[in-house]
DNA sequence: AGAGAAACTTCCTATCGGGAAGTAGGCACT
DNA sequence: AGTGCCTACTTCCCGATAGGAAGTTTCTCT
């Protein structure tokens, strides 16, 4: 990693990423993106926010979001991983964190367009988990009465 | 009304669970799915096994793998975590574990219609992550050259 | 008899996430 | 003037969890 330009160096590398080997740069980035507080970050900011709407594909409206809507949203989530998670998405560059400077002051988060390609996955995450919920819950019941 | 069909009971329940929500068991299983060893596991048995192929959809050959097989794809995996895993997938049915009495005994592994439904999805977070490596690789020097 | 192989299981430890409390800095009310 | 509250964090502590390594079981081959 000396000479080359990284612009280069990406170009030849994109080939080569698998994520399947352990030093992978793809596979840190699977890691880092397969985290339940990503996929629900991404989710509330991709704009599917409300429940419903769950099978059909809509119209994604991403919107800016302040850190503390984010925090009631996402039930559950503590300030501290919402902070570390929001600034690991910020620093790869899949949202924009923008500070306004007003009475208190105001920091909001928006998805950038690599952020948007994103959210179409974990939207989908999300949505299957939704949609197959009971058939999972049958399969439990089931497997436990089997092994009981 | 237990005579419902599955089919319906589906689309009622949909309307339903909100992964938001902390306490729903949509969150939960979004929290389960929402893992590197899951997404990794399921990308195997989905059958996108080799490097390459990282932008186009090609045909899935899911196919049953060995937990050795599996083992040694998953660079890194622990021979702990790929049994913990393995073992909440099947109870949330998943996939299979089938056993065979062979020589030294043989395990075998196989996702179910279920299973295979959510592979679309963590084959898209795969996909993702191995075409969009470089742009996020540029996007964090970015960063820490501006805040350097 | 002893080695070896597959698929775990157990134990120990390093790391990580959650909870709670503390911080900055500006306004607003008494 | 001082007390308190607001947002968006940061810090600290502790219990839960992931990883590494070694042990287990059962059978076969040498």
């Amino acid at each position: 990693m000396t000479t080359m330009k990284a612009a280069q160096k990406r170009a030849q590398a994109k080939v080569e990423y698998n994520a399947f080997l352990a030093g992978c740069p793809s596979r840190q980035l699977l890691d880092r993106i397969s985290d339940k507080w990503v996929v629900l970050i991404l989710c509330a900011l991709g704009g599917d926010n409300s429940r419903g709407q769950t099978g059909a594909a809509h119209a994604d409206t991403p919107k800016a979001m302040r850190y503390s809507e984010i925090s009631r949203l996402l039930a559950g989530v503590s300030q501290k991983m919402l902070t570390q998670t929001l600034r690991s998405l910020e620093h790869d560059g899949l949202l924009t964190r923008t500070v306004t400077p007003t009475v208190p002051v105001t920091v909001s988060y928006e998805l950038t367009d690599l952020g948007l390609s994103l959210h179409h996955m974990t939207r989908g995450l999300r949505n299957w988990a939704q949609t197959h919920m009971a058939e999972v819950l049958a399969n439990r019941e089931n497997y436990d009465a089997r092994t009981s």
